[in-house]
DNA sequence: CTTGACCTTCCAGTAACTGGAATGCCCATG
DNA sequence: CATGGGCATTCCAGTTACTGGAAGGTCAAG
């Protein structure tokens, strides 16, 4: 299977496909002219990384994470390890968000919006 | 006002500063010596620059704030603007977020965390 | 034999810094 | 006057996870 199909079938670009042969995420073999051949196994592996990707892993927890896939003697344990600290990650990122968004709704909410110059979120920004 | 004082005055670091007057943020003095001489105005800029990116506003955005603070014939509205394409960007990053969280929480209750190898986050990864 | 759709590699750019090297200035102390 | 420490400067490289594009090779159809 030529990187189209791969592509196609795991949903990523053929430029990311190639980025992960890159960074050693897969290996897929060669044809005699240089063309990547995915087996089945390859767009298995990118399937994965997309949906690991997706839930917002980064590439080297998606590395540990098919190193484990791979090991079938792996402990639960050392995944749920790898998704918890992630949580932790995301959990972070969403109070920061949450509060950076109700700032900047309640400065929305003050400023009429108008030709005029006066804007309480500058004022705020500005305020020494 | 040498770079490093700017740095406490503002909260930001001397590198993100020179960065800032690389980027055309800030154009402080220079000493006859080359050292950077920083005016009470930069400073001003400086903490306006490091609360808006606090707020989660881009560089772009930040660049177009400082303009609309300087002008002091500004509308309101078009500050307002802005503020409310970034707020909709952040309230879509948290839907993105807590619908990983909420995946990615379910997940970890599943997984049983021991020594099995049995792992519902990786079945879940690898479903084909 | 040419056309068009593939494929390849390599280089550069993105966002917003951060780290580090090499070097220079300034001031105080011995 | 030398020297040492703390400041400053510039420039280069690295970070994350790709994406875009150029230049060029391959393949199957007409």
């Amino acid at each position: 299977m030529n990187i189209k199909d791969a592509s196609q079938k795991s949903g990523l670009s053929a430029k990311t496909i190639r980025y992960y042969e890159d960074i050693g995420l897969i290996k897929p073999l060669r044809d005699s002219n240089g063309y990547r051949a995915f087996r089945d196994n390859d767009v298995h592996k990118l399937i994965f990384l997309g949906r690991a990707r997706a839930l917002g892993f980064t590439i080297e927890d998606c590395r540990a994470l098919m190193a484990l896939w791979e090991d079938r003697d792996r402990a639960s344990a050392d995944v749920k390890v790898i998704a918890q600290e992630h949580l932790k990650v995301i959990e972070s990122k969403i109070r920061d968000l949450n509060s950076m968004r109700e700032t900047l709704d309640d400065l929305i909410h003050a400023c009429s919006g108008d030709g005029r110059p006066d804007c309480p979120i500058l004022e705020n920004l500005a305020s020494f």
